[in-house]
This record gives structure tokens, sequence and C-alpha cells, in this order.
DNA sequence: AGGTTCCGTGGGACCGCTCCCACGCGGCAT
DNA sequence: ATGCCGCGTGGGAGCGGTCCCACGGAACCT
């Protein structure tokens, strides 16, 4: 049998350890672990010679080690259900990860991706992420019934959530101002003179699609027109829903000049329903969508929409958590980021 | 000082740990760790027992201790370089980490996220991934030059690229049949009666973007057509470039009556170019497209497009990964899943 | 009957780090 | 001089698993 046939060897290359690196620079273990966690309490001179130490044997602590020790995994999970991905805009996922990861990686953090497939997947996932496994939870997109957040909660788990359940949501959590910019892209529609203006909802057991009709509603209000619910249609943040929901207003009320869709998916569908129906955009019927999702650009007119800082919103869900992280038992805080209505040819 | 100013008492849950386990079972650890791990070596009275004590406690293996013992870390780093994750098709890697979660799921693994801004964090992330962090890497997006997968190489970390860097790449990886998808957008056109048919390239130094070129000519060759140089423009996957790229080739054959773009994005830029020379689509020029991603659907007309297999190409890296992970020195396979033309109205 | 073999099991020795206690020593007050 | 303080420092004791060796007993052999 010729040394090829062999089971290969243990590649096991054998990192050095602290213990090496205490050797070379002449100290104790402690010392080591002191300078690597930049503790003040090391001397000059000793800390120079352990950086010497380190930098020529290419040290690298083992996390898992230290994970052990210290309690600590520097790690933090991303929780994103997977039903959902699809239908919302592609950039929010994306935007938002990388937000957080941009801050995940200042302070030297890991990010977990954890898909849920299902939501039967959510009880076990509690069990399993409280397991020394993750220092905190990010959760994009949330729905008013999750239990995974409380369950969290109970666990004590530090956790930060992508927009909230619903008002008065005890978890920290950081979301765009929905309703003020519903309020923005409606106020546009009637500067630009419209005056029958429709909606089209998101599945309101979401906050956010709730948010975005009170926006709706106080900007009508606000100049003093009331609300005519027969200009509001139900949707479900998808195309097909947004087609729909178009069709629906059309019937009701043949003459409206207007309509904001609570995403550009919907705005998406409700323009090609506007089309088959032979009217005109934006000459007979002015869209506003909201996201500013790819489609937004690509879609022919170019969709108007309310644009959210994204990254910025993942950016300050990784500080939240970092600060729950190192604070715990502190106080939840709730970030409110401003939006942007980007205008372009649809209104 | 009443109990509720004092600082928050340490949440640490204390778990249960194998020792716990062991103890309530009547057994020694060992036994315990071997009924963990699906040995054999288990007497059923045994196992039962364990097993018991474990639901029980709600026992679960701390990752951390497991790791440092095993030295394996039961987690995959996926590393995408953030600068293309805009370029491209939005998809692209929501679709191929989709794939890759749901096949690490099934075999138990983690999925670390790590998203690389820069170039030059290439070198530190090897070294950094290769101390005893993750078993293994996947690779999403490599440039011809990219030199981080020699690295891992080097370092014996198990890797899989999507997509090869150049004929005979070293590593493993799995990439869509990208010259034949190009073929069969060509050979739909000729099909459509088109004759004088121009192509836009990605940037050349990508594997994917020269042999989508190659499949334009063997598509032509094979009809024998010889394959006019001005009928090839060369972009950089972007819509911009995409735009210019037409403008250029409308420039040098103003009959042209077909255009095959390496991606849709550049196709969408087309569009626009074509529309603005006073040109109909696809009435006067057909366009046909690579990667089937939103905006295909999007656009107007809705584009003809070659749509890879993400998901399942997700799926065959991670699994392609874990048979490196577990036959380490085995030799490294590289798989190609075939594409499929969606014909919409562009062509 | 005695000797092997084999199976299931217990437990010691790590894995590489952090935490914390204890110790030596120079500087300062007494 | 004596005592005390506090800073730097060394190193023991875990953290919670895995791995592997050794051991007892049942089953099989000669």
């Amino acid at each position: 049998m010729s040394p090829a046939d062999q089971p290969p060897p243990r590649a096991e290359v054998r990192r050095p350890t602290l213990n090496a690196v205490a050797a070379l620079a002449g100290v104790g273990r402690g010392t080591v672990s002191r300078v690597i966690n930049g503790s003040p309490k090391v001397s000059a001179p000793t800390r120079a010679a352990v950086e010497q130490a380190i930098a020529e044997l290419g040290y690298i602590p083992n996390p898992a080690a230290r994970s052990l020790a210290s309690r600590r995994t520097d790690t933090v999970a991303v929780v994103v259900p997977e039903g959902e991905a699809r239908l919302f805009s592609e950039p929010y996922f994306s935007e938002i990860i990388r937000g957080v990861s941009a801050e995940l990686a200042i302070a030297g953090m890991q990010l977990l991706l954890v898909l849920v497939p299902d939501e039967k997947e959510y009880a076990r996932l509690a069990t399993y992420l409280s397991a020394h496994r993750v220092d905190g939870v990010l959760m994009l997109s949330v729905h008013g019934g999750d239990t995974l957040p409380d369950r969290l909660h109970e666990l004590a788990v530090p956790t930060v959530l992508a927009g909230r359940r619903g008002p008065g949501e005890p978890l920290g959590h950081v979301r765009a101002d929905n309703s003020g910019g519903a309020r923005s892209a409606v106020e546009h529609l009637l500067a630009k003179g419209r005056r029958t203006i429709g909606t089209i909802t998101g599945p309101l057991d979401m906050d956010a699609a709730r948010a975005r009709l009170d926006g709706y509603r106080e900007a009508l209000e606000h100049v003093g027109m009331t609300v005519d619910e027969d200009l509001i249609a139900y949707g479900d943040f998808r195309e097909e829903g947004g087609r729909a929901a178009m069709r629906q207003l059309l019937r009701r009320r043949p003459g409206l000049d207007a309509v904001f869709a609570a995403s550009d998916v919907m705005a998406s569908g409700a323009v090609l329903e506007l089309r088959t129906s032979g009217r005109r955009v934006p000459d007979d019927v002015a869209v506003v969508g909201f996201d500013d999702s790819i489609v937004a650009r690509h879609i022919d007119p170019p969709l108007t929409s309310v644009r959210q800082p994204l990254e910025e919103m993942g950016r300050t869900m990784a500080s939240l958590l970092l600060h729950e992280i190192a604070h715990r038992g502190g106080d939840h805080r709730e970030v409110v980021l401003p939006t942007r209505l980007v205008v372009r040819e649809s209104a």
C-alpha cells in the first residue's frame, strides 16, 4: 500500500497558543491575556515585548477557548424569516445586513446568519440561540404575532428588532418613520394638485403597514379632507395583491387621480393594472410607492417612492444591540429614522 | 439604596452541563457524550436513560466547549465581497445564500456571514479564517485576480467557490453553464430570424463574462456565421456600462436587429439607449439578458433572460464543502449546473 | 476450566483561554 | 527604619466538552 493510499494526514496546522507567546516574551499567560484584551494594567515595556512576540509567532487567539472561559461569543445572530425574504424589496435585507455587518466589524464581532424557513422552527430556535451560542440577536421583519422575541426576552438574550410589532413594543428596535414617509408621499400628491387619492396598504398585522396607512390619513386630515374609506384597498406587499387592490379602487372610484402604495412592488402591480384599464401614469393617475427598491427605478415610468435609510437602520440596530450586550438589564431603546421622498416620473 | 438601584444581577442563566446530565442519568460523562454524538457503542437502555435526562434538563451542548475539545467549529463562513454585491442582480446573493443555508441546516452547521468591504481586508481575512474559526469557506463572486482562495488553500482551509477564476481552477467550485446559457440565448435570437446580433459583455477578468462571450461566438459559428468583432461591445455589468456599450454598437452597426447582454442590468441600460435612439424593442431590436433578475420582469418590455439555478448552486456549494471538510485532502470537484432560457417579450 | 475477545462503560487528561487571588517591590507617609 | 499601599505580574483553577485508555463481565474458543 503506497503512502498515497493512506487516509489524508490530519492537516491540523497547530497554531501558536497563548502559552507559546508567553514563553517567547518571557512573561506569564495572564500578562499576554491582558495585552490582548487591552487591559491598562500592563507596563509599556512588557506590552511591547508581548506585542513583539505576538507578531513574531503570528498569534491569533482561539475563539472557542476564549468563549468557553469568558462566556462571551463575540457573535451576534441575524434572524431572517425566509418566507418574507422574497416579498420585501430585495435591497431591504441586503442593505440592512450591510449596515449591521459594518457596525459589528468595528466592534470585532461576528455575524451569524440564521434563515428561518418556517414558523415552526421558531420554538427550537429560541432555546438554541440562548445556549451560549451568540451574545445577542437581531431580528429582521417581525410580525405582530411573532413569539420568538418574547421568548428571547424571557431567556435574557439581548435582542433588537427591525421594526416593531406594535406600539408599546417592549423590546429595543429601530424603524423608519413610516407614517412620516407616507405622509410626505401624500403631501407630494396633494401639492401636485391631486385630489382623489387612493391608497393600497400592506398586511395590517405589520406595524409598518399600519403606520403607512396612518400617515396617509394624517396627510389628508391635515389639509381638512375627510378620508373616504372606499379609497383604501388592502394589499399584502405582493405585486399581484397590489394589482388586485388597484382594480378594486378603480371599480369603487373610477375617477381617482392618484394612488399611494405602501410598497414599490404593490405600486408596480398598480401601474400594470392602470395601464390595463387604459389609464396613463402619471397623466391620468399619479403613483407613489414605498421602499425605493430596484423596481422603482426600472419600471415604466420610474416610480416616485419613499426611501428608508436601510443601511443606517442596520448600523443602528447593531449599535443598540452592542449597547444592550454591554449593559444587560438596561432599558430597551427605540430609534426612529427619517425617510426621504425620491421624486421620479410617476408622480 | 433600594435593590432596584443595584447593578443588574449577572443574568447569566447557568445552563445544565454534560456533568449534570451524567449525574442525573447515573452514567459517566463519556457515555453522555457518546449519546449526543450518536455513537453506536451505547446500549439501548443506557441511551434511553441518557435521553430522558437530557430532555428533563433541557440540556444543550455548549458549542464553545465542544469546539475547543474537538477542533471543529461546525461553522462555515460565506465570504461576500461587498463591492460586487450591488452590481449583481440582487437575487444572486440572497438566493445562493438561501440554498447554502438550507443545506447547512440539514448538516447542523452554522453560517457565518462575512462581508468584505475592501480587497485590502483579504490578507487579514485569510489568517483570521484559518484560526480555528470556521471549518470551511464559501466564496461568492471571485475575480480572476483574487488571492484569498489561494491563501486559504495554502492554509489548508476547505474552500468552495461560486464560479471559477478561470479554466483549470484548482479549487472546488460550482458554476452555471454560462457559455451554454449564452449560446441558448443567441440561438433563440437566430430562431426568431435575427441576423445581425450584437453582444454586450461583462468585465472579462471574470470567467462568467468570458464564458458568456464564448457562448455567443459558438452559437454564431455553429450556424456557419463568422463573428463580426464590431458587434462585440465591452461592458462592466452596470446599467450605465450597458447603455454606453449599446450606444457604441449602434454607432458601429446601425442596422443590428438583436443584442445579447451578459446581464439583465446591462440589458436594461441597453433598452433605455435603444429607446433613446428611437428604436422599438423587440420590433426593431430584440434583447436578451442574463440572470433573470428582478429587473427582467419589471422593465418595459419584460426581458427574455437566461436563468441560473441559484438556490441549487448554493445547495451544491454547501454540499461540496461539507464533503471537503469530511474528506480533507481529497481532490477538489467542480460542478456545472444547467441554465434555462426564460422567454418574455423583449425577444 | 482457563484463556481470548469484544462490548459497553467510566473517568483522566487535555483543548486554550479568562479570571482572580496572591505575591514582590518601589514609593510614600509615619 | 517600619509599615502600608498599590501597581504589575505569575500562575492555579476552572470553563464544558471530546478523546482515548483501561477495566469488568459476558460470550466464545480450545
